[in-house]
DNA sequence: AATTATCATGCATTTTCACGCAATCCTGTG
DNA sequence: CACAGGATTGCGTGAAAATGCATGATAATT
């Protein structure tokens, strides 16, 4: 295992658990803690993590994950949910995925007619309590607390038994030749299942995923009806998905 | 657990609560209630909290007045929570229902051993997103969203699939003749079956609630393991319940 | 005033840590 | 191919930190 990749699936850890315990890195990866506590005391020098006794934790303890990973494209992911909300007609069955993002959709959906919305994120699911309009139908199953969705047998025989009109996924990288990926190989598997019962599917993606490639491949592009991403997005950047059948829409 | 997360759990105990009592976070984190005092001394060293006899206070108190208007019967609420929270052993299901009773429970859960928690509340299970041992596991249906709980036959059949070891219940109203209530015909059926389900359920009853009777029956009171009540309530307004069988827990 | 609960201190034990050193591996050059 | 130079890793050492227990002091309650 390289150095490199070590440090990276530190921060993965970090970014995910919010906490990283040296024993248990070293265990699992069969080093010596002597190399992890190295890793820790060389990456909280280069200010990626804050050391403690025992292992080590994000910098700003998940503050920064609300005014940095949010603000920073807040008002982008704004538009592109305003954009999926206004593709949604009356009495449409919606399913929504988890994260950030598709949550921006949630608090723009139309408030003027009925539509149902189906998610396997009880946090979205949670934020409609006080939506007027929107019939709401959750999938249950094993909860991934790492991204907030009920994942497992269950869910995916849930969503088996539903066809909605649209759904909005939400990836965390997009590439023309690896197509749109996400961390968890258990979660890309429900994404790619409601993808295949929904009539059509809808990409929400914020500049940054553009042309970046995770672990677990959903789709490939050409595999949706249509990518959202925010309008300061270059022509250029965009040529190499246009070419692949996927209608873009510029929010 | 490393020391730095106990003290930020502290300060979101303070945040949350008013107040942190040494004793309580000692034994909820098994830990010695040496350590959690020197934390709490450090911790007001460092400017962080007032350290008070038994525990600890915010620094500014602004709460004085929040705390003597709300504290009735949240606190109420409150030791109702602990006292379930304190039934659940390692490695059992818990099915938590949906409700602000039990949302209390979902804050006192231990976090010192693992379990799996059921609930058909979204807002249960996002409120679960930080619990450390706690595996989730969602019942999913239709949103019913005046108390946020899943419903239907969906839901139903999902609730067949699991025997859960304790069922938290809550409900509107409890009498001795009428049995335990709630508002929604719908909703009585799914607490009903879920009681059904489980091997053991406990009801959880703020004062106000006893004696009182509401549209749906759920169950009679005899047909439940137990009433956690608030120790408030007196000997005279208990009897007529204990007669049923019923075991009453004082919190 | 008596009794109980809570506290601070010192000490022993365990865990975690940083440093130095040696073994190993990779790399590039003669 | 051989070998030097650098990087990486594991181990031993003593230091530092964290934790729990015992003890006497202090505060709260009755």
């Amino acid at each position: 295992m390289l150095t490199s990749q070590r440090k990276s699936l530190i921060l993965d850890t970090l970014r995910r658990d919010g906490q990283v315990i040296a024993k248990q890195v070293a265990e699992s990866l069969s080093l010596s803690e002597d190399t992890i506590r190295r890793d820790l005391r060389e990456m909280a020098a280069e200010g990626l993590l804050k050391r403690v006794h025992g292992g080590a934790m994000p910098l700003s303890p998940e503050l920064p994950d609300f005014s940095t990973r949010k603000d920073v494209s807040l008002a982008a992911k704004r538009r592109l949910g305003a954009k999926a909300a206004g593709l949604i007609r009356p009495g449409q069955m919606i399913f929504l995925d988890g994260g950030t993002t598709t949550a921006e959709v949630t608090r723009q959906l139309p408030r003027n007619f009925g539509f149902t919305v189906v998610t396997h994120s009880p946090t979205i699911a949670a934020d409609l309590e006080h939506h007027p309009t929107a019939e709401v139908i959750v999938i249950g199953g094993r909860l991934y607390k790492h991204s907030m969705v009920a994942t497992g047998a269950a869910a995916m025989a849930a969503i088996s038994q539903l066809r909605p009109d649209l759904f909005f996924l939400g990836v965390t990288a997009a590439h023309p030749v690896h197509g749109l990926s996400t961390g968890d190989f258990e979660e890309a598997a429900i994404k790619r299942h409601i993808a295949h019962s929904s009539a059509e599917t809808y990409v929400l993606l914020t500049g940054e995923k553009l042309d970046r490639v995770s672990a677990c491949q959903v789709l490939p592009v050409a595999d949706v009806s249509g990518l959202i991403v925010p309008e300061e997005v270059t022509q250029a950047q965009l040529a190499p998905y246009r070419s692949l059948n996927a209608a873009i829409l510029a929010a």
